[in-house]
DNA sequence: ATTATAATGCAAATGCATTTGCATTAGCAA
DNA sequence: TTGCTAATGCAAATGCATTTGCATTATAAT
């Protein structure tokens, strides 16, 4: 059966600390912070469990390539700032459906990705 | 001295004639039924010469990965068909500056991708 | 405690997209 | 035409991110 281990559990704590997406470099980083033997190939292995439990989801950033966030947050886009490199998920949208396509184009979903200088940098 | 030839002329009909972002293997496809050696690295060393050149931008879709496009369209953004696979682009944009992020964020650009049907997939 | 075996750490292996070495082909100046 | 050499085609090589085999470790049922 499933085990609860320390590393998952680091991992969780990671995502529960950082509520925001990260790639697997960073989880990596963060996760050694608490279980210092972690391995990128057992970060590779959970990963993939949460996502096929449904904790995580994989998002595909055009700057910053695949990056893992935690479920359950509502429709929301990502700003990526330039400064500390970070990703944050905004949450609400400010498209406008009417403007975004033209007559004929069918709509069904949209990612948007900003990019600039987040609250913490900008002081 | 740089020498014009007839790959590279392939390349270029390509682009004129399908007007929308294309990845490597649409291009090499495309690209055959001018010149039918046409090989992958040569589409590879010319999509690079033509970067340089500031005829074509490289951008990376989330869902098509790394896309080659025209450049001096101005503002605008990408639609994926889930139909025909095509992406293409639309100008304009329908983004709220104001609702986009939350006070303190300072946006400096954007990036949008809409995904759905094209008006031809959707007849 | 003991034990079965899931999960880990490590290094090697994969699967991609992209690049490169080299013999051959083909622009283009003379 | 001829000759120089940039550009091509081909296949092998790279550079990544990600996966996997296997010996070892450690969770959790008994």
């Amino acid at each position: 059966m499933k085990r609860r281990t320390s590393q998952r559990a680091a991992l969780e704590m990671v995502f529960q600390k950082e509520d925001r997406p990260m790639g697997v470099e960073e989880i990596l980083n963060a996760g050694r912070k608490i279980v210092r033997t972690l391995n990128q190939a057992t970060v590779y292995r959970n990963l993939k469990i949460m996502v096929d439990n449904g904790e995580l989801i994989q998002i595909n950033h055009p700057a910053m390539g695949t990056l893992y966030e935690r479920t359950g947050k509502g429709h929301h886009h990502h700003f990526y700032c330039r400064i500390c490199g970070r990703v944050f998920e905004l949450p609400g949208c400010g498209l406008d459906s009417k403007k975004a396509a033209p007559k004929g184009f069918i709509t069904e979903e949209h990612e948007i990705f900003l990019f600039g200088v987040c609250p913490s940098c900008a002081k």
